[in-house]
This record gives C-alpha cells, structure tokens and sequence, in this order.
DNA sequence: CTTCGATTTGCACGCGTGTGCAAGAATGCT
DNA sequence: AGCATTCTTGCACACGCGTGCAAATCGAAG
C-alpha cells in the first residue's frame, strides 16, 4: 500500500486522483466525505478504499473556502501559563475539538495592539467563531469581525457589546459572600489585595466587596499593584503587614494572589492562618487545594462557561444576538477562613 | 466609512470588490498584499485605502490554497493545564506567532486515539509543521504527514523516528547532578518518586538517576503510581513515610510530585525540609520559586527549545533532515536540599 | 521623434473542493 | 410491459486568491 504514496514526494493526494483509481468522478469523492450526501453504499466504499490507499485527506482550506465555514474557532487569550486560564484553555479546546472545531490560539499578551492583530487573524481564516478571554478588541475590529459573519463571545470581559455574547461570572454574589465570611468569622480589619492591572472581573471583585463592608459598616484597607501573580500577593502580604494597624482578614481577589499572600503572613511574619489572619481567594486554581494552602476561595464554573461557548459557538449564525450569562461561583470551604467568631 | 460596509450582511468583502472600488484589476488587489509584488506606489495606495473602507482582509484559505503553504502550525499536547507545559506552550505560540505562523493546538488528551485525530487534522488543513509536545503518533500516521511534505518536530519524545526533529532535555546529566546532590548533602537513603504514566522523559530521568546512585553502591526507593501530579506526590510522601526505613531524600521527576512529597512530609510527618529530608525536583515550575516550597530543581530551557523549534519550522521544507537536538536543564539551587554534609 | 529597456498592468489559468442541475439507473406499482 | 418515482452520478460552475505571460505604459537615451 504504501508503494504509491512513497513515489509521489512531498506533496499531498487530491480527491482528483482518488477518484482516477476508484473509477469515479470527482464529485463522488467529495459526496463520500461530506455526511448526508447522496451517495450509494458500493462507491462510498470504494471510494475510501482508494482514499486510504492513497492516503487522502480532505483539504479543510478549500472546503472552507466552499462552504463559507472554516470551522476553525480562534481564542484570544492572555498569560495562558496561568492556572486559572491554562484550565479554561484546557477544557474550551477540549470541548470545542469534540464539537468538531479546530482551535486556533492567538496568544495576544496584554497590548491591546496584539489584541487588533489577532483579531485581523481571526478574519483572515474566516473563523466561525471568535471567543476573547481577554484584552479588550477594539471596537472597530469587533464590529468587523460582526458584519461579517462571525460569533464573537467574550468571557469574564464584562465590558458589553453590541450583538456580542457575553459570558462571566457572578462576581457580586461571591464578593458580598466573602465579606460576610469576613465578618462571621469575627474578623474587624480586612484588607483587599487586587493587581494593579483593571481587568473589568477584578475590578468588580473589588468594587462589591468594599460596598458590602460598607454596608455593614465596616472599611478595607485596598492594597493594588503589579501583575496578577503570586509574587504580588507576597508583596501585598508583606507591606500591609507592616503598616501600624495590619489587617486580620483579607480577601484576594485572585488565589495567585491569595497565596502570596498567605506566604508572606506566615513564612515572615510568623502569623497563623485562619486564626492570626484569615484569607480567602477567587479561581479555585489547583494550588488552593493543596495542603500547604487549603484555600477557602470561589470555585470559577470552568465546565459550565464551556458548555454554554459551546452552545453558543453551534447555533446557526443567522440566530445569534446579542445576550448576556452569567454563572456562579459557588463557595469552596477549606481552611483558610475560621468559620465563627473566635 | 461605515454606511457601505454595513449594507452587506454577515459576508465577507473579496478583492473583486477591492479592485471594483479602487478601480483597479483584482490582480493588483493580490499584489498590493503580497510584499515583493511589482506594483507601483500610487495604486498599492489607492488599493489600501479602497481595502480599509471596505474591511477587506486577504482570506488564508484561499491564498493557502494557492501557495501550498496554510501558515498553519499544529501543536499536539496534553495535560495544558500543567504548569510546565502551560508555560512551553505559552512561549511557543508566542514565538510562532511572532514568525508569521497561525496556531492551531490540538489537545491530545492521553488515548493515542486522540492523536490519531490530531494529526489527521494537522493534514486536513495542510499545516506547515506539526509540533508533537506529548502523546506518541501512531508510525503510519507520523509517515504520512513526512509524505505530505509537513515538518514534524517532537519535542520531549525520546523515542525517535526517521525524517523527524527531535528535540529533548538532557535528562541524563540532570538526573547524575541530582544524584550527586544527594550524596553531597550526606544523606543516606534516597528515593525516586515518579507518576504511573511511563513517559520517555521520566522514564529517562528515573533510570539515570538510578544509575548514578548504583555507580556510588547506593539503591534507592522507588515509588511510581498516578498520574503526575501534587496528589500522588503526596501520597507518594505519605507511602515512603511510613516505610519501616524510610527515605531522608527525594528525587521526584516532576516539580508538581515535588511539592507534593513536600507538603505530605512536612505537613503530616512533621519533618523538616531539608534537614530531616532533602528534595530536588524536575521542571522549575512558577511554585518552584514560592517560599513554601523553595525548591531545588532544574530548570526546563524553554526559551532555547522555542528558539530552535521556531528555527525548524521556519526552514525550507527541502532542506528537512532527521536531527536531534538537546538542551541542558541548569540546576536552580534552592532551599530543600542541603548543600553538605551535615 | 524614434528606440529601447524597465516597470506596471490585466488577462486567464489553476489551486481543491461543494453542489445545483439534468441525465441516467434502479425500483415499485399497475 | 409501461409508467412513475426515488436514487445515483457526472458535468460544470463557483469559492477567493496567486502568478506567468504578454500587452501596455513610462522614462530616458539617441
């Protein structure tokens, strides 16, 4: 079998001459593969007798071309070495391969000029669909990309479009939970700990907390800066710690951050978690389960944002509209918080 | 600007319309975007602004048709949510994009299935290269995508093919330094703890450093279950523990094992890092680096495998020749082993 | 003004596929 | 057997682009 295709060097097999020796036309090679055509049992069979021999493969670029459809999905993301964001890549490529997409990646930093070019990459392969995890597109590209066919579906991105799909998480709920966490546990000076970067979901973490402390009477010293990252926690945890009057609870609205804040309180301070200072995160990334951590933190709904992509990515384009979802991020309890009043 | 474009409805803008409006041939439409093209300034000028008024952008389909070159990369992986491999296919996809290539990732999950489809997607849509970062293709199909003029590049896969790059770690001389560590430090009784799954590198990193230790008339505990991950380090620490004679240093073949010997050790045994028990890791993963674990380990040179992969991919499909290329993997000295003997 | 070379332009073809249309084959029914 | 109906099949066109080739344009030298 494998005579033929070693003669041929370097160059892929056309349905053309998968046809030539099935002693077919063309157009019975192309019925062969394109589900529900019709096509009888015996050439169907030969056909792919032959397109095996050959080694045949179905030439997505001209199919794509054809059917106006590429199947090809683009994700516009950022800092994919992140826990909570390499696991929303993991499960988005996962699911959406099953659907029969391919995944294409579009590692778009934080600039929003590498944003613009990969939104000018998803045009450009005629994506059926683009979904932005984050950076924020600029309007005119994403109106583009709109007019022209494609879904366009923006996750954890709360910033709104029109005819946009929206998908985020119910970041009120979570922050007035863990301020009244706070409180229940008979904490009296929390503290926030956010990065200096506005992602429009921290951001609001921040906002709802603050409002629900206030509600009740109580403020938060706000500590914000550097990247979302553990390194910034730790720093967090290290100068809120020396002010004159330190904070016993805090609420990180990252469990990177989280982390780095539990790492200075304890390894520099010699301080004990939860009883000392409690903590409490958002994401639910692997490292709050382990036992160095034992994280109390919101668990992000990974597999029902993926879900509903999924959905939203299948419907038929002349049915998209603009809508808006939001899910919950329900509570994980660990250890990290003490639960009633000391 | 915007008044013609949005007439149109969900459809892409051709250089037919291009060239209608420019009043211009459709030919220099292509060449206006084709660098090196013999075009004058005037028209490559009025073509660009007749292409910005419209939104056009060149589809890849069609020009991948014509070119017999998609711009399309395919990375095969599994287990993306890994720190380590999070963070390789960060840099990659970056670099990719930075030579001009579309990423196209393939998420492989563990069923050699599953690579299977991965790779006949890779020639459905005619990528330029393959990228193999886990999983092992099945020969026939690994052929064919060789046959097709395709470059495949595994990276990290020992077991080697015909016609393929490969590009690896030197595991060998991480894991003497590693034994040699050990010794150093005086300790007695090493173990190497290392997941179920017997992949080519680890299986590497375990039998070298086996062998090393057996060249200094010492043996070691071998502990192997799980997948790799912080559990089964932990419960790996847990096991060896609560051995009649249990180990006083860890080699674990993966950082992610690493923390997990750690937290079960220190955290239900009482023991103390690296006094009572030394550990040294593989990958140098970002929790590497966070205080509670302070781990000695070796660092993945992923920038250099970038770099080299991007090479590969970006030279001339004649030139491709089986090679083999290894990287060294420094030691990142830390706090969890002990530097002498005690 | 003529001639020659260099540059630019348009025409037409090809890349590999899907699909409407009409012709042909097969089947069922009277 | 004759006719109606359903299935198959091949032809031809379209998808959007790159590019060789020849015609056209331009500039400069004679």
């Amino acid at each position: 079998m494998s005579e033929a295709a070693n003669r041929r060097q370097a160059t892929f097999v056309s349905a053309e001459e998968v046809a030539r020796l099935a002693g077919v036309s063309r157009s019975a090679v192309s019925r062969a593969f394109t589900p529900g055509a019709s096509i009888s049992v015996e050439t169907r069979q030969r056909v792919e007798a032959a397109a095996a021999q050959l080694g045949y493969h179905v030439n997505h670029l001209a199919r794509g071309l054809m059917r106006h459809e590429s199947g090809i999905v683009c994700l516009v993301v950022a800092d994919i070495h992140t826990p909570y964001l390499s696991r929303l890549l993991d499960y988005l490529s996962r699911a959406l391969q099953e659907a029969g997409k391919a995944v294409m990646v579009l590692n778009a930093g934080r600039a929003t000029k590498n944003v613009e070019a990969a939104l000018r990459q998803t045009l450009n392969y005629r994506a059926d669909a683009t979904i932005v995890l984050s950076g924020t597109p600029y309007r005119s590209i994403a109106r583009q990309c709109l007019e022209s066919g494609q879904r366009l579906i923006l996750i954890n991105r709360d910033d709104h479009f029109e005819q946009t799909v929206g998908i985020s998480v119910d970041h009120a709920k979570a922050a007035q939970t863990a301020a009244m966490l706070i409180r229940r546990g008979g904490y009296r000076r929390p503290a926030l700990v956010s990065s200096g970067i506005g992602t429009p979901s921290l951001n609001a973490r921040r906002d709802h907390f603050l409002e629900a402390l206030r509600m009740a009477d109580l403020t938060a010293q706000v500590w914000e800066g550097g990247p979302t990252a553990y390194q910034s926690g730790f720093q967090a945890g290290t100068e809120l710690m020396t002010l004159p009057e330190p904070p016993d609870a805090v609420f990180a609205v990252t469990d990177l951050l989280a982390c780095g804040v539990m790492d200075a309180v304890r390894q520099r301070f010699n301080k004990r978690v939860p009883d000392d200072i409690g903590v409490i995160g958002f994401d639910d990334i692997d490292q709050a389960s382990w036992s160095s951590y034992d994280l109390t933190t919101f668990s992000q709904p990974v597999e029902a944002i993926t879900a509903y992509t999924v959905r939203m990515v299948e419907q038929k384009s002349a049915e998209i509209q603009a809508s808006s979802r939001t899910f919950e991020a329900p509570l994980i309890w660990r250890s990290s918080l003490r639960a009633t009043l000391p």
